[in-house]
DNA sequence: CCCTGATTCGC
DNA sequence: GCGAATCAGG
């Protein structure tokens, strides 16, 4: 397999997702994670949080002695450059303008949670919740998507940019999945309709409508 | 053990 | 440029 422009393509909008190495690897097929990631890399592509970055300031003088299968000593390993921490995705929340509670309450009992559904029928945050770090990441066993003439005039994900709707229409893989490709809500990643069925303003626990907003293509049938 | 991403380096 | 081998943390 080699890279074309819609391998990766396909790459860079997956890594961006936070999908894992591995993931994109069975997904795109042909590769290895280590292909994936190399190639990440390569593109010069954010590094994503890694269990193995967090090393810093030590004192430079003798490491213990390692006594492991050198494969080669031709250079042995500059200090690794401090890489700045990736910055949070702030995702745009409605203001529900509701003063917060004091500091000093000690804990909150399970409060009934609201929750909306967002594209592609992951779990939304409430307003009131603690900011989640990762973006939800798909299920895993993707059938490769390709190209069908189904898809030729609906916005695909290179005609994706910060100014139209990003909202997925139907699940990735499937033969028709696009995206709304109507005029993005300023600020937003999506139309005004699609801002309307993602974000959802704090109500009184008093009326709540029980019925979700339907998200997408319906639920994922499997 | 499994997983993760990062890095190196022969090709 | 590519990616297996390797490293290293969770």
């Amino acid at each position: 397999m080699s890279w074309t422009d819609e391998r990766i393509e396909r790459l860079k909008e997956l890594w961006s997702q936070g999908i894992t190495a591995s993931q994109i690897a069975d997904e795109l097929g042909g590769v290895s994670r280590n292909a994936v990631i190399g190639k990440a890399h390569r593109l010069g592509l954010q590094s994503r949080p890694s269990p193995v970055k967090p090393n810093e300031g030590e004192a430079p003088a003798a490491p213990a002695t390692k006594a492991k299968p050198e494969r080669s000593e031709k250079a042995p390993r500059p200090a690794p450059e401090p890489r700045p921490a990736p910055v949070a995705a702030a995702a745009p929340e409605p203001k529900a303008g509701v003063a917060q509670a004091q500091p000093t309450a000690p804990q909150q009992p399970a409060q009934p949670v609201v929750r909306s559904i967002g594209p592609g029928g992951f779990v939304r945050q409430g307003p009131g919740d603690q900011q989640a770090p990762i973006p939800p990441a798909p299920p895993r066993r993707l059938v490769p998507a390709k190209p069908s003439p189904e898809i030729a005039d609906k916005t695909s994900l290179l005609d994706l940019n910060d100014r139209i709707c990003k909202w997925p229409i139907g699940h990735p893989g499937e033969p028709d999945f696009h995206f709304c490709g109507a005029p993005a809500n300023p600020g937003f990643p999506y139309c005004v309709q699609h801002c309307g069925v993602a974000y959802q303003a704090q109500l009184p626990r008093r009326d709540r409508k029980p019925p979700p907003p339907l998200p997408f293509g319906g639920p994922r049938v499997r």
